[in-house]
DNA sequence: CAGCGTGCCGTAAACGTTTACGGAAACAGT
DNA sequence: ACTGTTTCCGTAAACGTTTACGGCACGCTG
């Protein structure tokens, strides 16, 4: 409520230098510098962010982006707010504040985000649940706006971002399921068109060719990325003629609906189908057999987010960086049945 | 990028008129609106927020503060991204944006919260994760901001808040166990003084005099609102010479934890024991069998908060409302199992 | 035709900061 | 004593809007 004009009429000197001597400004005699201090202390002065924002053209706060549709799709899942908070603690140390701007369902996302930047209540932007062709990363580009998506996408743009190992998933499962033995691998992925799911895909059908296994359509299954996803899944796997011993899940939460409807089949994970998850997180172990995944460590990444986006914004590239996970296994996978 | 002054120079007229037409204000000649805004439109104009909110002093955009800890404990719900889903839909009609803030673990409550209203980035704020003796109501209280608790507190002050029907989840619920035959029933409560674990607890224990049922604290656990939870509570009720034949869940999530422990121990959910939760979600029912639970709409509750929010702006009294649900009894409760 | 009202628009102040600039005082060096 | 330098501080402009105020040009009325 106290304005800065307020304080320096009370200290009876000028709000210039009310403002230098709390900026850390050089021109002010240290003992004044004190005296502003002190003052500011006492009458709960803290400085007017609009005003400042409108001066310095900055905020100091940045914004990541998310889509609640999606968000909701997943019905809550844990990845996302302890990134938050180890990036916010991250930022904090640089004076920078995080806020969260969600997009609602109702909303066009590209319309949502030049509003957003129109209002101006961000210095940069990092953008989560990244499409394959996503027209927000040639909209900031065009604006100026520094930015840093958390996840790669399709477009050739040289911009920041950073994302997770999902090739690293991919591969380290295909080879360890082979290893057991496994030759037919199925593997869900989402519906919408995100970019990681075309990233798994890619990284399947290489994986498959590579090791000389014969690729099946039918086992590459796009479902929802929740529950009634590992329902979807199952109830096609169990169509088919040719089953597979193996199979991927895209995102840990699928494994509810498929443990549920494998039970219900009578068949047993682990043996009759050994299933691997991305993600690992605390929950999976009130699974039975707890499911085998592929962790993250979710607040590094947080932190690393915080630190490119304020690379970004000191002008530097910005990182370009694949975040790496290790395999967790469990009793979900084992050798495949005999026939 | 393109400001108030470069649109005016662009047509030919001033600032001031430009202003007002794209406010909507009355002094302007219909033409030169339609110019106006046709040329607004063209150059791709959107008024800068830092300036506006500067000379008016509110930024259209409220917020809505969420402790990023307790959100963490619970590991990702789908409680709250559905109900800020809905609020920003029904803002966003009355021309308001919504941001999430979210309190870092490593921050203070009470300074975050100062930051966050002295930066003047929000024109109001929605408070969540209300304490029994939050200190964050007097705090807007004081500094005469705008708010609406999510949740009532202990603290009287006639704010405006809407909360959750914590008192009918547990009346109905107790009610329906009883009716089944049993008397011995347990409940876990949070750890932290959120003021819902006061309120189930008073309700709880408001139940039984009222019902003539004796009152035993070994029965009333306060566990991690998550998975561990479930594991706490079961194996503090094994350890029980007279082990209840029903319990109630302060948060679903805890169900994992105990139908995985009471698997381990053989005994049958539904038949051994009877359980509870507050709240229904989608994936309860991948449980077996699905929990017995007490639904929320969420939606409707979240246009609700915008409304409130937004009545509160206007300088009405805003809401006191308690949300109701209804109870979705599944085969998880039956009568208790004979000695 | 004088007077008045109305419709429309430009001018400028204001919101709360930051900061470039200039200047007063103090001090040092010749 | 004069000049030059340093230290400190006040002045005022600027950021991008909104809006109170005044004024010009009409058209209308008596």
């Amino acid at each position: 409520m106290t304005s800065i004009r307020e304080l320096a009429m009370h200290l009876q000197i000028s709000i210039g230098t009310v403002s230098r001597a709390l900026n850390g400004k050089p021109d002010v005699n240290p003992v004044t510098r004190e005296r502003v201090i002190a003052a500011a202390h006492e009458l709960g002065y803290a400085p007017n962010q609009t005003g400042r924002a409108l001066r310095r053209g900055a905020t100091q706060t940045i914004g990541i982006m998310i889509e609640t549709s999606s968000a909701v799709e997943r019905n809550g899942d844990d990845f996302f707010l302890p990134v938050v908070d180890a990036a916010q603690t991250q930022l904090a140390r640089h004076a920078y504040d995080l806020v969260i701007l969600p997009c609602s369902s109702s909303d066009d996302v590209c319309s949502f985000l030049s509003r957003v930047v129109g209002r101006g209540i961000v210095d940069a932007i990092i953008l989560a649940d990244i499409r394959r062709q996503d027209p927000r990363i040639e909209l900031l580009s065009k604006k100026g706006i520094p930015f840093l998506t958390l996840g790669r996408s399709g477009v050739s743009s040289n911009h920041a971002w950073i994302d997770l190992d999902f090739e690293g998933f991919v591969e380290h499962s295909l080879a360890e399921l082979v290893a057991l033995g496994h030759r037919r691998i199925a593997i869900t992925l989402p519906q919408s068109d995100v970019n990681l799911g075309e990233m798994l895909y890619a990284t399947y059908q290489s994986f498959l060719t590579r090791h000389q296994l014969s690729y099946d359509p039918a086992l590459v299954m796009r479902v929802e990325q929740n529950e009634n996803g590992g329902s979807q899944a199952v109830a096609a796997l169990m169509a088919l003629d040719d089953r597979p011993t193996a199979l991927l899940l895209s995102y840990e939460a699928i494994a509810m609906g498929v443990y549920s409807e494998l039970r219900e089949a009578g068949l047993v994970v682990g043996q009759d189908l050994s299933v691997i998850g991305f993600r690992h997180n605390p929950q999976l172990r009130f699974l039975s057999p707890g499911l085998t995944a592929y962790e993250i460590p979710l607040a590094a990444l947080g932190q690393a987010l915080a630190d490119g986006i304020l690379a970004v914004l000191r002008g530097e590239p910005g990182p370009t960086l694949i975040w790496p996970g290790t395999l967790h296994a469990t009793a979900s996978i084992g050798p495949p049945p005999k026939p």
